[in-house]
DNA sequence: TATGAATGAGTATTCATTCAT
DNA sequence: GATGAATGAATACTCATTCAT
């Protein structure tokens, strides 16, 4: 019969959290979040137990986001080349569309404040991803490998590409191709 | 300020500052490092002006030492395919020695607090292994990319090998040579 | 604001404010208290105004429940030894059966959150314990002093008794008796 | 070679911490104290793990105070009556003579963040005391009971004289006289 | 130079109370 | 009236840095 608690303004802390955190790090004041969340400083507390909660939920709701990205209109029909390129795409186009987003995901990675559990759950195989990454390994180099190897490297060549990306945005489509090509190679070619 | 006294203390101090960095993030206290160190919590700061000089100290101490071992025994008249295995290998090689180093070198580098001079510093092209870049990509599918880039792909690649090391260490050498032929493969083939 | 609607809600209040502060210090929170009251943390406040206000009037009901008990089955026209007697009984016989009581009115009593009215409200004199301890004294070395001083070692014996037997329960009665037998000693003989 | 710690701070906190309990209750902020003692904020904490240790040095202190004025002059070889009422003189007249650290020993004795161990120690018997209620009582009505409890008997009877006196200081030696002659009759006559 | 006590700004979190539903 | 989300002042404690010894 009270006020519900708002969906709106747990997004809003959320969105409020990665400006912040991009800007000055996870070390923060949870005070300039609320603030920039247009919600007084207890009202953080009401949508998230504590900082630490706080910081582990934006991790998953920041790869939640990056997964969408690499799902969304996946050819699940279409070639391993071709579904490890939409893949591909996806990741890196997400981290060239949210740089902060993608600046706390790597600081919150590192972190000794998320869990295993959120590490875990957050590095989760999702979607066809894995399969097409058995598919794709399945001649080259890496055969006898783990496929959370092969996307261990996605993720991290996507990541020395979209930094490059940001500091040439003119060059973005030739960095991505390129990029791919390299990761294809190093992960199809024996 | 004149040079302080001891390089020992020094050492101690950055020895101090890794181990307890890497338990417990950046954040962890001076005065904690301090007394890991074994010495007082005033003396930190006749070593280090501040937290943040430290902290960019430490990061470019640690790049250094990962470079040097990269280089040592460098084989400069080696094929580029020989080159490059060896910087490989030191760089993996120097990721599974040190892993609390390694832990650091990960929140430094996306660290809000290591200035741009340092990021440039420690990222600056060292040694021949900018050369044998050059070389491996001359007619691989970067061959129009910076040959930053493709050092950069090196230490991504190096580092989600190394973690999978670290995850299963009877399998270091497996990783190891097939991160390396994924590398080759990633910058050589065409 | 009219009368709040249920007596019973606010005894519910009442009892849980007795259970947390006897747990916890009445520093504990208004919400602790409504949520074992069974009412939702807003609703507390149409019953009491502040906690200030719940304080003060819990005290009051405690005192109250204790005078009841002292004044059960008073015998009037017993001798002034019986009725001292019953008194007594009344009061160690309270402390015993509800501790958690005791506990907070003991840190009532000494709170600065209680206010001169409510102590002196709680303190009055009532039904005929002031006459018997009037005609008790009379021949006592107290005889020059206040009723006001014999009713307070009255308390003051009391409690000690009442948390001597809630160490040793089984020796209760042994407590009791000796406790009152020191107790008339000490404000009859002369 | 540092500066070295100072117990004057230290007794000029836990006599601020006396005057500011005294007067706002133990819920009074750490800040003030240390404002009322003359050091920062931080420094109580040097001194003082933290609050509740505070609470727990402060109680031992008072009680330990107190202590020592029941004991100064005691008239080991006098009869038992003239040592209980040396006990009894000293225990009222340290109450008249403090009557900030008795308000808050009475706080602290309530308070659920004293220690089980602190209520121990403070409480342990002390000096003859225990020996002359051993003596006193041996024919009176106590005589079953433990000295403890005769102990009891004694700083309640004799705080509840000490409120009284603290309501009338004119008539403070016939209070303090009757009172003890109370306690005597109390624990003495059979 | 080395030491560690002193400092006080900074911060996560709590909680009585208000008020929209 | 009942509910519980919203509020923001309040507070214990931390910690980089300074400085007396």
């Amino acid at each position: 019969m009270a006020r519900p608690r708002s969906e709106d303004k747990r997004n809003a802390i959320l969105e409020a959290a990665t400006k912040v955190f991009a800007e000055q790090g996870t070390s923060a004041p949870t005070a300039r979040i609320a603030r920039m969340a247009g919600v007084a400083e207890g009202t953080l507390f009401t949508y998230f137990e504590s900082k630490d909660v706080l910081l582990n939920e934006l991790y998953l709701t920041l790869k939640s986001g990056l997964r969408e990205q690499m799902l969304e209109g996946y050819p699940h029909r279409a070639s391993a080349r071709e579904r490890a390129r939409h893949a591909w795409n996806g990741y890196v186009d997400w981290g060239v569309a949210h740089p902060e987003g993608r600046k706390v995901m790597a600081q919150l990675t590192v972190s000794e404040r998320i869990t295993e559990d959120s590490k875990t759950v957050g590095s989760a195989p999702f979607g066809g991803v894995q399969e097409m990454l058995r598919e794709a390994m399945a001649k080259g180099v890496l055969r006898e490998m783990a496929p959370a190897f092969v996307g261990a490297l996605l993720s991290a060549m996507a990541e020395a590409t979209i930094s490059f990306i940001e500091r040439e945005p003119k060059r973005a489509e030739p960095y991505r191709a390129a990029g791919f090509e390299a990761f294809w190679n190093a992960i199809s070619k024996s």
